[in-house]
DNA sequence: GCGGGACGATTCATAGCTGAACAGAGCGCC
DNA sequence: GGCGCTCTGTTCAGCTATGAATCGTCCCGC
């Protein structure tokens, strides 16, 4: 949690520290169902896909990087959340699959995301949200 | 870089993106400069003080733990940015000092960060800053 | 004066992330 | 059929962050 420091308060440092706020709001959520937001964002991604997906394809939709994904899938595994299976038709690729407990917990998680997308939702105004909306869509 | 996930696209999701575009244009930048936030927000911090300052005083000032700030400062200390010198008046007490490259980084950083803010700040339409600005005050 | 709690820095284990380098497998093209 | 390019996952080194445990120092209250 590194504070970029400037005296004056622009509104980009403000943004920055909402979502700072925010993302520790999630991730204090999802650790109470034993749950990060990398961990919860792959067992969702593969309860979602309802089939084992090839590592690269999975961190290619987190993007993130292959070897990052390699690292998630070993603690996931360590878990019991996920089980690599081997792909018949492609020997090079692995695939992650969701074990029951997995699927448990990306439900769990999904509800704690939920309540806490609504807590936000609730702190904005409502006839302010479309705006706010546009705003951040232009940050890229 | 990790997604939270999610088909919907919650206005929440569009601020940890925005939030996540916006950190990483200002690592890019700072890079250019051999530094990164966290860096930059040591150098930065000293460069203000005018002073060197003991290292749970800048974990302090950038909130987090004393454990990173010792790392943190290791890392500083062996791009000679950044020297350790202890308190006489507490010997418990360690003070970062800032050197001459480090202030020269430092404003060099803040040129950069000063780039990266004004682009920012152009991005948005000037009358929905301050709207912009109070909806996010909202989220802590 | 001194014993014990508070405080400062460090170390260690862990998590998450990146990018470079590598090995093995697939595949197109001659 | 075999050469080389490409793709996969992994490993490794490095950065940033946290929290627990440790060690030395400080200082309050007795």
């Amino acid at each position: 949690m590194n504070r970029p420091a400037g005296k004056a308060d622009p509104v980009m440092f403000s943004l920055l520290e909402a979502a700072r706020a925010l993302e520790h709001r999630l991730e204090s959520a999802l650790a109470e169902v034993g749950l990060s937001m990398a961990k919860y964002g792959v067992v969702s991604e593969l309860a979602r896909a309802g089939e084992p997906l090839a590592l690269s394809e999975l961190a290619a939709r987190q993007s993130c990087v292959r070897s990052n994904m390699t690292q998630l899938i070993d603690r996931l595994e360590a878990d019991g959340l996920v089980r690599r299976v081997d792909d018949p038709t492609d020997r090079r690729s692995v695939r992650a699959a969701i074990t029951r407990l997995g699927e448990e917990r990306a439900a769990a998680g999904g509800r704690a995301m939920k309540r806490v997308e609504e807590e936000f939702a609730a702190s904005i105004p409502a006839r302010d949200r479309a705006v706010l909306a546009r705003m951040l869509s232009g940050v890229r």
